[in-house]
RNA sequence: GGCGAGGUAGCAAAGUGGUAAUGCACUGGUCUGCAAAACCGGUAUGCGCGGGUUCGAUUCCCGCCCUCGCCUCCA
């Protein structure tokens, strides 16, 4: 009952246990909130939702934190831009952050730092760093961190210095030219004109903190010195999470966290995503196209998370027949042999084994299709009905956090009255064998936007999809 | 240029030194007036290309082609 995960520091598969032997206790990097996220940005948290969850039904409590990046460039930028003030402008797209989250059945964080309501931590890290030599004030008032001064630098993403200094897309920043060394970063960064009233005092004077200064001094509010587990896109590994091992440990003389877990990115038609080729989809447009959030958690949780993952759009589109038919078939167990609380159960051993081994969700999948094919609901005795179904709901809600759909009701009752008066002429139609007359009404039932199902005794009208 | 990941059926995606899970789509059948749903089947002699090792490779090695990511603030 141990979940097993790749380690991107060791490079190798090692067995999660929790420091303090209670809670587990990791850091997620969080949305800058300047705009609306993207389906890459959740395939990230949703898989980290993932994690958290597969943690938990092992019987493990969590503490979750995640940021909020509220202060930086594109905040600010967007901020100015609309004429708002920096709190007004990024609680908006906050809010909206955590709309999507809920649509995605993501658990929301045990805390869910702001960035620039930490500033009186970020500047005390920054003194301390200051203090011990790790970090150094540029004429201009911005604070630097001093790489040399941290041998472990490179580490995590296997680049060393040299490479670093050869890296193809050095160029100093225009306003960075007060550094050192190149590679040296900013912790603190001096007020420039272009940040309108976004600017905090500080004993280097007026400015903002550097992006990767936040995650360290909330991490280290919230998690303590050392904590088990940090996470974010693969993006972050360089040079975010790289520097924050250096400013971390050299400001606490302690090893940052025990593990490091990265998400591979979504790929969208095959290529990355970006506003110019158009392939950069959110939530809502989603929505627009007739698409709910659970299909497309179910498509980003379709793929290993250290492996590529290629969204289409066709591959959304069938994610609807699939969460439907596991929820006929759950609904199918249950009503055989009766409802009971979500639990690990024999059958569902398989998949359950296979989200243990580096959250392998695509082969668990597998493993819950493989078990239905197997087994029809029909033909299985009660007792094991109601395990089955137990195991599924375990599986995919609790686990995976696949709200399955209240049973598609077949909602004859919820029908507008014009739907059902067509219906009652259809079934008197087709119960006078007036075949012609039949179908042409259930024409006009589809153009109204419902699907009529023909039982024996009587029949059932649904909605059709969306789309 | 450096580092890393990947190329498996129409679309996705697992997986393994012994002969290719799974989902969607498509398709044959049962059922149905016809459908829908459900159920029973079918659909890669093949896993980027060329060599090699091996009794045997999609899985190991070498070379090549292509894609993608990171290389200072993009999940």
């Amino acid at each position: 009952m141990t979940l097993h995960l790749f380690d991107t520091l060791s490079r190798s598969v090692r067995p999660l246990r929790p420091l303090d032997g209670k809670s587990f206790r990791f850091y997620c990097c969080g949305p800058t909130v300047y705009g609306p996220a993207h389906i890459g940005n959740f395939r990230t948290f949703v898989m980290q939702d993932v994690f958290r969850r597969v943690i938990e039904a092992t019987g493990l409590p969590t503490r979750h934190v995640r940021n909020l990046t509220d202060v930086d460039d594109k905040t600010i930028r967007g901020a100015e831009a609309a004429g708002q003030s920096l709190s007004a402008f990024t609680a908006e797209w906050r809010d909206a952050f955590h709309a999507d989250c809920a649509a995605l059945g993501c658990r929301p964080p045990h805390v869910e730092p702001s960035a620039v309501e930490h500033l009186p931590q970020q500047i005390a890290m920054i003194e301390t760093l200051v203090a011990k030599g790790h970090a150094y004030a540029a004429d201009d008032g911005s604070v630097y961190f001093k790489l040399s001064s941290f041998p472990g630098y490179g580490r995590l993403s296997h680049l060393d210095t040299r490479e670093l200094r050869h890296g193809a897309a050095v160029t100093s920043d225009e306003y960075e030219n007060d550094k050192e060394s190149v590679s040296d970063f900013a912790l603190w960064k001096a007020r420039k004109p272009e940040d309108g009233a976004n600017f905090w005092p500080s004993p280097w004077g007026e400015g903002r903190p550097g992006w990767h200064l936040e995650c360290s001094a909330m991490a280290l509010k919230y998690l303590g010195e050392t904590f088990d587990l940090h996470s974010g896109g693969v993006d972050l590994v360089f040079p975010h999470h790289e520097n924050e091992i250096a400013q971390s440990e050299c400001c606490t003389g302690h090893r940052l966290c025990e593990h490091w877990f990265h998400i591979t990115h979504l790929l969208v038609d095959g290529r990355k995503m970006s506003k110019s080729l158009g392939n950069l989809y959110t939530l809502a447009q989603l929505a627009d196209m007739g698409h709910d959030a659970m299909a497309v958690r179910w498509v980003l949780l379709n793929g290993h998370y250290r492996q590529p993952l290629n969204f289409t759009l066709d591959n959304l589109a069938g994610a609807r027949s699939a969460l439907a038919r596991l929820t006929k078939s759950v609904a199918a167990l249950e009503q055989h042999g009766g409802q009971t609380a979500p639990r690990l159960t024999p059958p569902v051993q398989p998949a359950w084994q296979a989200l243990l081994d580096d959250l392998n969700v695509p082969k668990a999948l597998g493993q819950i299709f493989t078990l239905l094919n197997e087994t029809t609901p029909a033909t299985v005795a009660p007792a094991a009905a109601i395990e089955m179904a137990a195991g599924l709901r375990f599986i995919l809600e609790e686990t995976l956090g696949l709200t399955l759909p209240p049973a598609i009701a077949e909602s004859t009752a919820s029908a507008p009255d014009n739907v059902r008066t067509l219906a009652e002429k259809r079934w008197a139609a087709r119960t006078a064998k007036e075949w012609a007359a039949a179908d042409s009404l259930r024409a006009e039932l589809g153009a109204l936007g419902w699907t009529m199902k023909d039982g024996k005794e009587t029949y059932t009208l649904s909605p059709l999809p969306s789309a």
